[in-house]
RNA sequence: GGCAGUGUAGCUCAGUUGGUGAGAGCGCCGGAUUCAUAACCCGGAGGUCGGCGGUUCAAAUCCGCCCGCUGCUACCA
């Protein structure tokens, strides 16, 4: 058994009635990252994501396809998956839920659920469309001129009552105002939190959890004429990963309750208000905390197949490699804001940050040890000021990226990093070992050694964001496996002199523009 | 309509509980340098901190009003 810390982390599941674009991409990124930052910093952390392939608008869009539901399955979570590897997601589970242990999953917390009389039939009543075979709210359904009421789709609806089974919600009202209240981190970034808590105090109602006019679904457990709609099915995914109804299992019994469900904010209020009523009804704890996160735009403008502005996130991984595209939108975006990302934004974030900055103040220093030293890291002698000065916040990065990785701001941990980044250049620029080369070479040789260890601590720290690159970077500095997690950071651990590094190659090279292209996102 | 946010340099944004001359990155102009991926470093230009009116010795930071933008206001997810 591992002493570690659990830390269990989820993105949203997708629906893949269609194929993954930006927004996937980035909820599944900036989750990893959160991922492997917590692995890092010693947790035994579990991540989950997957499909959610249930539902009546999997049923339209293979209708119109002229295929099955299954068929339609085959040919896009595959996308889907084939994402996970495209954008180096270490996940530990990727659930379906057509899976069969999650039918299971799905009867046991009804059972449950109605066990504790949260659950009773009725009927549920609204404006249904038979060719859209899908209930549409009063306000989305308008009268013709001829006085017929219709549908969004235009076609026409009809008032129709069937039997459905409901979970009593309302009964949770109070309990989640008290939650809420009790634990104010539940819910973030605050103005979802607002949002939630302004809803659930305006009253709830019960919520309407079957249905019988389409099949395709779990069926309720000894009423297979109804199939559970929606929410049971889709939120459930995140216990049925960990083995349930087996609550005695090692996974469920270690991982359970999430640490974070990262979400995209427009789903917040059925992780933060239907998932925990749900949850304490089958007797089970909530999540720790529901982070919603913000929207991508291109260039400003939401992405539409109408406007061409869609952008698949494939591209952009082949036009600008996998880790800069992790770096740019964990960066640039304010993780739970809105963001906005152009051909330009990129190419600007890459040549700034990682091919001026980082990459240059790497490729410099290193290529220094290499043609003076042989390639021998130096031993320093007595630091100045100035060497303790950037130790000092190289040492305090980790303490910075903690206390925003706490709160899932992903943005202000690599603002840390990158501004020590900057740091190192001016330090380096003042240091000017090139000049001290002839005038005082164990003065450079101390410079050097400082600066690669300051280099050793960002390539660490950017090992969440950027896996690949940050350990190619760590090569370079011939650092063992084992030597590559956060608690080698600061000053415990420094950089050993005496070994030998290879000569440095470039890590992060400039972007230039391919003749005749402007970018896939241009 | 109701509730909640938000409006700071060309662009994207920081600005804790009101108090040293209002900041960062990118862009722009100039300088320096050549160890390095034409990169890094230094300096500069540029802002009535949405508008008006208050509170205060003192407000981008508090209060009121106005203008603009955004989100939420349940069973499409």
């Amino acid at each position: 058994m591992s002493s570690k810390p659990k830390f269990y982390i989820t993105t949203a599941i997708a629906y893949p009635n269609g194929v993954p674009h930006m927004g996937h991409a980035y909820e599944a990124i900036a989750t990893d990252c959160i991922a492997r930052f917590k692995r890092l910093d010693g947790y035994d952390v579990r991540f989950l994501t997957g499909t959610d392939e249930h539902g009546i608008k999997m049923l339209q869009t293979a209708q119109k396809a002229g295929l099955t539901p299954r068929e339609l399955l085959d040919r896009n979570v595959p996308r889907f998956q084939a994402m996970v590897e495209a954008f180096g997601l270490s996940i530990d589970d990727f659930i379906r839920t057509t899976e069969e242990r999650h039918k299971k999953s799905c009867q046991a917390i009804w059972e449950k659920m109605a066990a504790n009389g949260d659950i009773y039939k009725s009927t549920y009543a609204g404006w249904y469309s038979v060719r859209d075979e899908a209930y549409y709210a009063e306000d989305e359904t308008q009268l013709n001129a001829d006085g017929v009421r219709l549908g969004p789709q235009g076609t026409p609806v009809e008032w129709v009552e069937e039997d459905s089974y409901f979970f009593r919600l309302s009964a949770y009202q109070q309990k989640l105002l008290d939650h809420y209240a009790a634990n104010p981190d539940f819910i973030a970034p605050d103005a979802r939190r607002n949002e939630v808590v302004s809803f659930v105090s305006g009253g709830l109602q019960d919520l309407s959890i079957s249905r019988t006019t389409f099949d395709w679904g779990i069926p309720v457990p000894g009423d297979p004429k109804h199939i559970m709609y929606v929410w049971v099915d889709a939120l459930t995914n995140y216990i049925t990963a960990l083995g349930y109804p087996d609550t005695q299992g090692e996974l469920f019994a270690k991982y359970w309750p999430a640490d974070v469900h990262v979400i995209g904010k427009d789903i917040t209020r059925f992780h933060a208000v239907y998932w925990p009523a749900f949850l304490w009804s089958a007797g089970l704890a909530a999540p720790q905390r529901v982070f919603g996160h913000g929207f991508l735009f291109n260039r400003g403008e939401k992405m539409s197949k109408s406007v061409g502005n869609v952008v698949d996130p494939f591209d952009l991984v082949k036009a600008y490699g996998v880790d800069a595209v992790r770096y740019f939108f964990l960066r640039e975006v304010s993780f739970g804001q809105d963001g906005s990302y152009s051909h330009d934004a990129i190419v600007t974030r890459m040549n700034a940050d990682l091919a001026n900055d980082l990459g240059n103040l790497a490729q410099r220093s290193l290529s220094m040890i290499s043609k003076n030293l042989d390639g021998v890291v130096p031993e320093p002698g007595p630091l100045s000021p100035e060497d303790e000065a950037i130790l000092a916040a190289a040492d305090d990065m980790l303490a910075k990226a903690r206390e925003a990785m706490d709160v899932q701001a992903i943005h202000h941990y690599l603002a840390a990093v990158w501004a020590v980044v900057a740091d190192a250049n001016r330090y380096f620029a003042a240091a000017a070992p090139w000049a001290l080369r002839k005038t005082d070479p164990e003065r450079m040789k101390t410079v050097l050694w400082t600066t690669a260890e300051v280099i050793r601590q960002v390539a660490i720290l950017a090992q969440p964001v950027m896996p690949e690159s940050a350990s190619r970077m760590l090569d370079l500095l011939v650092l063992p496996a084992e030597e590559r997690d956060f608690s080698r950071l600061g000053g415990a651990h420094r950089l050993a002199g005496g070994i030998v590094i290879p000569p440095p190659v470039g890590i992060f090279p400039r972007y230039v523009e391919p003749e005749g292209e402007a970018g896939p996102s241009a």
